[in-house]
DNA sequence: ATTCAACACTTTGTCGATATTTTTTATTAA
DNA sequence: TTAATAAAAAATATCGACAAAGTGTTGAAT
C-alpha cells in the first residue's frame, strides 16, 4: 500500500527508462533533437537528469522502433529524414493503419460509434473555426480522432506499430508545420472518413483514409523537395 | 586497421549487448527459455557470461519486439503464449509478408529470380528426400527460401518488421516440432508459391503464401488447443 | 602528398553501492 | 484455522567510478 502520489493518480508504475525514452522520442518527433545529431551519453544525462544506464535502455528502444540508429561501437544518432524513408513510413503506415481501420469496421459496437462521433464533434469543432492559435490541441483531437477509429482493432502488433508509425510520419508532418496549404480541406478529408467509417463502408473508408494520409505526405515532399535533392 | 577475426571474417563490429541480444532471442525462439519465465538478472548474468548493462539492454530491445515483456518495476519475463496470441502472429505476418511479396512481384529483377530459384532448389532437394535428419538445415534453407521471394522488396520497415514476425510466428511452430502431420505436402506448398511467384501472379503467389501460413499455425493449433484450453 | 604512429575522445562494459519496490515469511488477532 | 498485518528477504532500478576497447585526429617522417 504505497501512497505516493503517482500510485494514487495513475497505476503505471513507471521506470526512469520509460519516462526518459518518452521524452526522448517527442524531442525527436517535435524536431528538438534533429536528424543525424550525435546522441552523446554526458550531454544527455544532464539535458534529462538521469544516469547513463537508463538512457542506454531508452536508447535501445528507440533504434528498435527506429527513431534512432546505433551502429557498432560509435554510439547512437537521431535517425535521417529523407524523401524515400518519407515514402516507406507513408506505405507503412496506409497498410497498417487501412488493416486497423477494417477491423475496426468489422468488430466495432455501439461504444466505438460513440467514441468516434465524440471525437470526430471536437476535432470539427477547432477545425472549423478560423483561430488557429492551438496548434497543440489540434494535434491532440487529430490524433485523438485517428485513434478512435482505429480504436476497436484488437490486434496487440498492429496496435503498436501504428503508434510507431503515426509518430514517424508526426516527424515529417511537423516539418511543415505553417506551411501555406492551398486547396486542402482537412476538415473534408476527416469528414469524408468519419462518414465512410460510420456507415461501415470499408472501401471508402480505406480510401479516404490512404487519400489523407498521402495529402500530408504530399505536403511535407513539396516543402523539401529541394533541400532533399529530388 | 584492426586485426582480430571478427574484423577479416566479418565486417559489423558487434557489442556484446548485441550478441546477447540474439543469444536469448534465439532462446526464446527455440523454446529453451519458456513462456512466462522470468528472467532474473544474477542468473542470466552467468548463463551469458556478460555484465548487468549490456543484458538489460538486450533486454530492452527484446521487449520492445514482444520476445519479453517488462511491467513496472517487476524485471523481465518471457513473453506468454496463447491460442488468441498465435492468430494475432498468424494474420498480421500474412499481412506483411503478402505485401513485400507484392513489392517483390513487382520489382523483382534478374537477379531476385536467380536467388529465387536458387534457394528453391536447395530447399526441395532435402524436403523430396526420405531422410529429416536435419531439422537444422531444413529450417535454415527453409528460410532461405522465403526469404529470397521478398528480397526485392525495399520497405525498411516491412522487412525488419517481417523478420521478427517470421521468429515469432516459428517460436510457435518449434511447439510443434516432430508431431505427425496428416495430409500435408510442404512441398507442394512451396512449389505453388514458388512457381505463382516466378509467374509474376501476385493474386496466386499471395494466396499460396497465405494459406502455407495458416496451414501451419492450424498444425500449432491442434496440438496445443487443449492446453491452450479451447 | 602519403603513411604511420601517438594522442585524445568516445563508447562500451564492469563493478559495487544504495534506494526503492516487490515478494515472502512470520506473527498476531479474530 | 483463517485473515490481516508487520517484519524480513529478495529483486530491481539506478547511479557513479573506472577499465577496456574502438575511432578519429594530429602531426612528423618519408
Amino acid at each position: 500500500m504505497p501512497n505516493n502520489i503517482a500510485s494514487t493518480i495513475g497505476n503505471s508504475a513507471k521506470t526512469l527508462a520509460d519516462e526518459v525514452y518518452q521524452k526522448i522520442r517527442d524531442d525527436i518527433v517535435h524536431g528538438h533533437l534533429t536528424a543525424g545529431d550525435k546522441l552523446k551519453i554526458e550531454p544527455l544525462k544532464k539535458r534529462y537528469s538521469v544516469g547513463a544506464s537508463p538512457l542506454r535502455e531508452a536508447l535501445n528502444r528507440l533504434s528498435s522502433d527506429g527513431f534512432v540508429f546505433s551502429k557498432g561501437q560509435q554510439g547512437f544518432n537521431v535517425s535521417e529524414m529523407s524523401l524515400a524513408d518519407l515514402e516507406d513510413v507513408t506505405n507503412v503506415r496506409i497498410l497498417i493503419e487501412n488493416d486497423a481501420l477494417t477491423q475496426s469496421i468489422l468488430h466495432g459496437d455501439d461504444h466505438w460509434e460513440s467514441n468516434v462521433v465524440a471525437a470526430f464533434h471536437s476535432l470539427s469543432k477547432i477545425e472549423n473555426s478560423e483561430n488557429k492559435s492551438e496548434p497543440f490541441l489540434l494535434e491532440q483531437r487529430n490524433y485523438t480522432f485517428h485513434n478512435s477509429l482505429l480504436s476497436a482493432c484488437n490486434s496487440k502488433r498492429i496496435n503498436q506499430f501504428y503508434k510507431t508509425l503515426y509518430d514517424q510520419h508526426k516527424r515529417y508532418r511537423n516539418l511543415a508545420r505553417g506551411a501555406k496549404i492551398e486547396g486542402r480541406n482537412l476538415h473534408e478529408e476527416h469528414k469524408a472518413l468519419y462518414h465512410a467509417a460510420l456507415n461501415r463502408d470499408i472501401k471508402l473508408a480505406t480510401e479516404a483514409n490512404e487519400f489523407h494520409i498521402r495529402k500530408t505526405a504530399e505536403v511535407v515532399m513539396l516543402i523539401k523537395k529541394e533541400e532533399w535533392q529530388n
